[in-house]
DNA sequence: AGTCGAGAGTTCAAATTTGAACTACTTGCC
DNA sequence: GGCAAGTAGTTCAAATTTGAACTCTCGACT
């Protein structure tokens, strides 16, 4: 009886009023392995990531966007978007990041509502210091791991997905 | 300028004192929506389990691993193991679901120190009522978007990084 | 037997995350 | 002009997560 993560063992005929497809071996597999290896490779990043920069993960991909951004800045909830984070997380670990001196908070001109984050010059040298080590590491973790083919059908098929994802929560 | 996640966007010659690789366009890309893709799936499942089941994600994958294993009851540190959670976060988790009655402890007759979490009838009962809903997103957001190729690649391709993960921790 | 390092779970405090409520401002439209 | 509906961010309380410290037990070795 194959052990399956998003249904108990062995589907009963039984409950529910449709008799839902189930998820066979194959795709057991993907799904499991996608949520272990996320799972897995979080704790690594994270570990990793507070031990050589006394960064989080969120709180360095937060850097990494600004730093891709037009200016090092973006307006909060824009980056909450490109982060997938809640509005209140983000605002949360700005916070923090500006206690850290790592970024700062600008207010729009256009709209008084809005809240640019935006890099400091420190910011940006701790993100220098911290982006070999983290890129080493996921190359180490996954990348190097892949053929060059499977890389193109992650970022191929997963970016599908992400974008029905996007779509659907527009809704 | 690529947009990355990993490195500063425009890597200078400067900093550390190896060069590092930094991600090219494609790896970039398999990265990024891994990760985008992650965060999303998560956030749904969870509003969705929530809302249908009263479950969080977590819950309802120890009630899954639980109903799946030999007597419905697995050690902690094996369920922690599965999981990819701490120690700690299991004790927690496994408190709240037996409080909520889906849940039970048993003491393990070889062990002293052993603990099981063992799945009780209303724990797999419930599991019985979440499953369907959960698998059919599942589907609809992850595997019905990927052709079986894909989802073949995805199940080898992660299933390698996450058995190098482990062989990593196990150091 | 006696001891010492490792393992199993729990406890604890601190950090993080989230949704809901709230404030203040914008916009589209009469 | 003036309003209703929607937006941007923050605040707040509650739930969760984590690592470190701690307790107790196992096991191997002397």
């Amino acid at each position: 009886m194959p052990s399956t993560s998003s249904a108990p063992s062995a589907p009963p005929s039984a409950a529910s009023p449709y008799e839902p497809r189930w998820l066979d071996e194959e795709e057991m597999a993907a799904w499991r392995s996608f949520v272990t290896a996320s799972n897995l490779l979080n704790r690594r990043l994270e570990r990793q990531l507070k031990e050589d920069s006394g960064l989080s993960h969120t709180q360095y991909e937060i850097l990494v966007h600004l730093s891709a951004a037009p200016a090092g800045s973006l307006r909060m909830t824009e980056l909450a978007d490109k982060l997938v984070t809640s509005k209140s997380g983000l605002t949360y670990q700005v916070t923090q990041l500006e206690k850290m001196g790592l970024v700062g908070r600008r207010s729009c001109p256009s709209d008084v509502r809005g809240v640019f984050a935006e890099l400091t010059d420190q910011g940006r040298e701790l993100l220098r210091e911290a982006a070999p080590g983290h890129v080493a590491l996921v190359r180490e973790l996954l990348i190097d791991v892949l053929s060059r083919e499977q890389l193109a059908v992650l970022a191929d098929g997963l970016g599908q997905v992400s974008a029905r994802l996007r779509l659907d929560d527009a809704l």
